[in-house]
DNA sequence: CTGCCCTTTCCTGGTT
DNA sequence: CAACCAGGAAAGGGCA
């Protein structure tokens, strides 16, 4: 049977725009200034970190997951990236950097997907793949992290639902001292280049926010830079050569956020996971828990929950009418008044669904006979063959879908 | 354990 | 011919 739902295995190469063309000139200023960001790249078979100890990458292979240092971490989720074809700029391995493997251990799938929306489950699963022989160690985890949570005062803020690491474990002596710079770099980046844009192009406060993350993804992702051809072990002062004026990845990464393409996806669902809360506190954890007891009778693990609120078919399709990631590149309003969209990237959009769903062999056949079956109750309703509207791809929502309409009401 | 719900998977046949 | 649409049937899997 083919695998129409593979996932993709190339880069896009995409194309800069000519208004981010002064990206370079900027970030040459930049290392002008702090002088980090030219260094010279090192054919070292090791890694030389901020603090200049040397990192095996290849570590991590003889370590238990739950001994991994954040190194570890990152030189993992590269084999993971390596192993996938999945170009490491696509993963938002800075989101991780900071990570050891036992805070990576008692992360939830959704603290996955919170901070890599795309290849969070896949990088969930594979963790849950390498821990499966050893159970023991999730228990303790566990119960170390109950007992951290009962403990502590909280520590959360605010609305994000951010993975909320206990605080003996942002104490960690392991913690990652390229992460601070990273920070201070990529702020003064954003403020720079706030200035900068806001003089041709007008940023939003969500594209605002994307830069940021995306100035961060890029620094971080630099990390990997040369890794992409493999994992043989590189030197991570490529950190800022990965920044180099010469470097598109910034300027393409700049340009897909702020015109998103149909092949960047990256930031797909913030949105929707960002309102949810149910994945938080003692759910959060019982999810934890769920993934590791619940097998099927074969053995293996079960796929994750297909009913858990806001995961609904429908609701996904919505929020990525609401999403500008997705809208109007994957899916976009025929008529919004009307509740009238259009698939526009119908195997991308059953892609991200089966994503969503942790099934990567969901295709838009698939997808949309599971549309189909809302004609029945209502959710959607067939599209009225008025002509203006395209024979094919085009959906109408009905009297028993909500919340789309608040595209309406912004409108009216 | 059971029944319901929401898909998922597979299929045949039709349409664009 | 590929892509899409329509809908039957059966099964998977979560949840109350």
């Amino acid at each position: 049977m083919p695998n129409t739902g593979s996932r993709p295995t190339t880069a896009p190469v995409l194309p800069l725009y000519p208004g981010l063309m002064c990206l370079p000139a900027l970030l040459n200023k930049l290392s002008g200034s702090q002088g980090i960001l030219r260094q010279p790249m090192s054919t070292a078979p090791y890694k030389p970190i901020p603090n200049n100890e040397k990192v095996d990458l290849a570590r991590f292979r003889v370590k238990d997951p739950v001994e991994w240092l954040v190194d570890d971490v990152v030189s993992w989720m590269l084999d993971v990236a390596k192993r996938h074809g999945i170009p490491f700029e696509e993963m938002n391995m800075h989101k991780f950097a900071n990570l050891t493997g036992q805070q990576l251990i008692a992360m939830s799938e959704q603290n996955f997907v919170d901070r890599d929306p795309i290849w969070g489950p896949l990088i969930y699963n594979e963790l849950r793949k390498n821990l499966a022989e050893d159970t023991s160690v999730i228990d303790e985890i566990m119960k170390k992290y109950n007992a951290d949570e009962d403990n502590a005062t909280t520590v959360s803020a605010g609305p994000s639902t951010s993975y909320d690491i206990p605080k003996t474990h942002l104490a960690a002596p392991t913690a990652s001292p390229i992460v601070p710079q990273f920070q201070s770099l990529s702020q003064s980046l954003n403020h720079t280049l706030n200035q900068t844009l806001n003089h041709g192009i007008q940023l939003s406060p969500n594209l605002s926010q994307n830069l940021q993350q995306t100035l961060n993804h890029s620094l971080a992702t630099s990390l990997a830079a040369g890794l992409s051809t493999g994992l043989s072990p590189v030197n991570l002062g490529i950190v800022h050569n990965g920044l180099s004026p010469g470097s598109p990845l910034v300027g393409a990464q700049l340009q897909s956020k702020i015109s998103p393409l149909p092949s960047d996806m990256t930031s797909y669902s913030t949105n929707a996971v960002a309102t949810r809360s149910e994945f938080e506190g003692s759910e959060e954890r019982r999810s934890i828990v769920d993934s590791k007891i619940r097998k099927c009778k074969d053995g293996k693990a079960r796929k994750r929950s297909q009913h858990t609120k806001g995961n609904k078919l429908w609701e996904f399709i919505r929020d990525a009418l609401k999403n500008p990631i997705t809208c109007p590149s994957v899916v976009r309003w025929e008529d919004p008044i009307e509740g009238v969209f259009r698939i526009v990237e119908s195997e991308k959009l059953a892609r991200l669904w089966g994503e969503r769903k942790n099934n990567t062999k969901m295709t838009y056949e698939k997808l949309s006979r599971a549309m189909r079956t809302y004609y029945e109750k209502q959710i959607l309703v067939p599209v009225p063959k008025t002509g203006l509207y395209p024979k094919k791809l085009v959906y109408k929502f009905g009297p028993s879908a909500h919340g789309w309409d608040s595209v309406k009401e912004e409108l009216l």
